[in-house]
DNA sequence: CGGACAAGCTGA
DNA sequence: CAGCTTGTCCGG
């Protein structure tokens, strides 16, 4: 702090030479560049690193993060005074590790500063609560995985699906305050309570970042979470580091929790620890795995009955022999296929010709609901048209791709009871002893609602998904319906033309290394991550863009396409990658910067 | 992002 | 040449 007998700042535009200057980053979409602003005297104790404050920029008010306080602005300038402090922001850490994470991910600073800050204006901190929760009574045979862990890398601890986590991180909260990253807010609200019960002060982002930011033993949250606040953090955990979740994949830039995590740890020199019943590649890359006893690992999978459907006539359709009759003994069932709906895919059964929209060529679907017959309707761009052959003028129309809403009723004439659905979109469900869903239903329901039987009808679908991780994915799911079903007393059931798949072996024999050990030389055939590092380049500015990585130096980067109007930028590893995208200034216009996306 | 301003197009 | 559109620049 400079200028101890400071004089009374002056309204004057000319700052005095003594007068506190701060950088400020805007919360505004295409301003990416940082301003100096004077700190009015009253205000200079609640301005640190990370406080969020309101500014004036071009004549309208915007928030933003000081970034740097003290700073000597260019001369020549008038500056402004700040407008008004909003409140307490991320932690000064987290505003360098924002940094860090925009050069990785080749996106801005906000993007991530936004995620650090509270949801609402946090403009007084509640008091500290830094009650741990109580030490386990026995760790067992997860004991000896807690030994000490390197400090510059992430460890794996390898846990079978059904085995309870609260353990081994109410354990982790005993050398002081936690960070808990897990996949799904629900998982997070069955931690949190778990820990609570024991004792523990818990705080789970974002609703309780005030909390995490004054201080506590735990703070908990989703993806997020990587961001969220931890004063005096000792040790952070990512729950089911496998999951997809965990990555932001929809929007640029694509980061991902593990690796925001791994690298927090790194900074604040404290261990990384991520819980995994199927550690994906990338995670094997990062660091060591280790693993317990096979007998015990065993004991957390589900018992996997394939249903080969290869010598089946295809006219069978979803439901094989051994589908219907399992479904018939189990009490309580889970059916899950990837699709909502009735008819995801329809063709004409008089010119076989594909029933798609005649604006904008996408396949039509069936409406869900309503009087028959059933119009079609365009997910795309809601166009409704009758059920006619748009080529022919048939009204036969044969089911190629059958959704949840069909087999929901199918299934209930064929099992003789009531069955409920549960998509994405479901707010309830009927309490019915068979449940027909798609992906969501399993991250709806949880081990207390004792459903001890997950059956996968088109487990194919999963198995040949045209996504680079799509084989670990389907095994984290044979993992999650695992621990939904209970572990060993449970049973999981796949139908697949494909049953010797590596996927399956794995999970037979609950053995994950079975999977990655054939995973890696497909990715080392195919130069894919985490062999290599890669980024999808695309809009308008994109040529422009690689032109600038081409006429890099040394030529860090492999660039490949356009392959409809997209780019596939390939290094080496993620920092050079991050380096070369870096490197290049970004044209003006649209351009989306994909690290690491999960299809290409 | 959104305002300011400059350069380019159009029509009477 | 006013009146409007389109493009580029810049903000402390």
């Amino acid at each position: 702090m400079k200028g101890g007998g400071r004089r009374r700042a002056s309204p004057a535009a000319v700052p005095e030479p003594e007068a506190l200057v701060t950088r400020v980053v805007t919360d505004v979409a295409g301003v990416d560049k940082e301003f100096d602003y004077l700190v009015p005297a009253g205000v200079a104790a609640a301005v640190r690193v990370g406080t969020q404050v309101r500014i004036e920029l071009n004549g309208r008010r915007v928030g933003g993060w000081v970034v740097a306080v003290g700073v000597e602005p260019p001369t020549g300038l008038a500056l402004r005074p700040l407008e008004k402090v909003r409140g307490w922001g991320p932690e000064p850490e987290l505003v360098d590790l924002a940094g860090w994470a925009a050069w990785r991910w080749a996106g801005r600073r906000r993007t991530f500063l936004s995620t650090a800050s509270a949801p609402t204006a946090v403009p007084v901190l509640p008091n500290p609560s830094w009650r741990p929760p109580a030490a386990p009574a026995g760790l067992g045979a997860t004991a000896d995985l807690l030994a000490p862990f390197p400090l510059d890398r992430p460890v794996t601890l390898r846990l079978a699906p059904a085995a309870d986590v609260t353990p081994v991180v109410a354990e982790l909260a005993q050398r002081g305050p936690i960070l808990v990253i897990v996949p799904s807010v629900n998982r997070g609200s069955t931690l949190a309570t778990r820990l609570r019960r024991a004792g523990g002060d818990v705080a789970v982002v974002p609703e309780d970042w005030a909390q995490a930011r004054a201080g506590t033993a735990v703070v908990i949250g989703a993806r997020a979470a990587a961001w969220a606040p931890c004063p005096g953090l000792t040790t952070v955990i990512v729950v089911d580091g496998h999951d997809e979740a965990l990555g932001e994949q929809q929007q640029a830039p694509t980061w991902n929790a593990v690796a925001v995590a791994g690298e927090r740890a790194r900074r604040a020199g404290v261990p990384c620890v991520v819980v995994s019943p199927c550690p994906t590649l990338d995670l094997l890359a990062a660091g060591p795995v280790r693993l317990t006893d096979r007998g015990t690992e065993r004991q957390g999978w589900a018992a996997l009955e394939v249903v080969d459907r290869r010598q089946d006539d295809p006219r069978l359709g979803l439901y094989s022999d051994r589908l219907v009759s399992r479904i018939r003994a189990e009490p309580r069932v889970v059916c899950v296929l990837n699709r909502t709906g009735r008819a995801r895919l329809l063709a004409c059964a008089s010119c076989g010709e594909l029933v798609r929209c005649e604006r904008c060529g996408s396949a039509l679907i069936q409406q869900p609901e309503g009087d028959t017959p059933r119009p079609l309707v365009c997910p795309q761009c809601t166009l409704v048209r009758p059920q006619v052959c748009a080529e022919c003028g048939s009204t036969r129309l044969r089911l190629l791709r059958v959704g949840v809403t069909r087999v929901s009723e199918e299934l209930e004439a064929l099992v003789g009871r009531p069955v409920g659905e549960v998509t994405s979109a479901t707010v309830s469900w009927p309490d019915t002893s068979v449940l027909v869903g798609t992906e969501a239903v399993l991250h709806r329901l949880t081990p207390a609602d004792h459903f001890g039987a997950v059956a996968f009808i088109d487990f194919d679908q999963e198995l040949l998904a045209p996504r680079i991780r799509a084989a670990e994915e389907a095994l984290a799911l044979l993992a999650h319906a695992s621990r939904l079903a209970g572990g060993r007393a449970g049973k999981v059931l796949v139908q697949t033309r494909i049953p010797d798949h590596p996927v399956l072996k794995a999970a037979l024999s609950a053995d994950p290394g079975i999977l990655s050990a054939g995973e890696l030389p497909i990715r080392q055939t195919l130069r894919l991550p985490p062999v290599t590092a890669v980024a999808v380049v695309s809009g308008p500015a994109a040529a422009p863009y690689l032109d600038g990585l081409a006429a890099l130096p040394d030529s860090p980067v492999e660039i490949l396409g356009p392959d409809r109007d997209r780019w596939l930028v390939k290094a080496t590893d993620a920092a050079v990658l991050a380096d070369a995208l870096a490197a290049v200034p970004r044209p003006a216009g649209r351009l989306r910067v994909a690290v690491d996306p999960a299809r290409l």
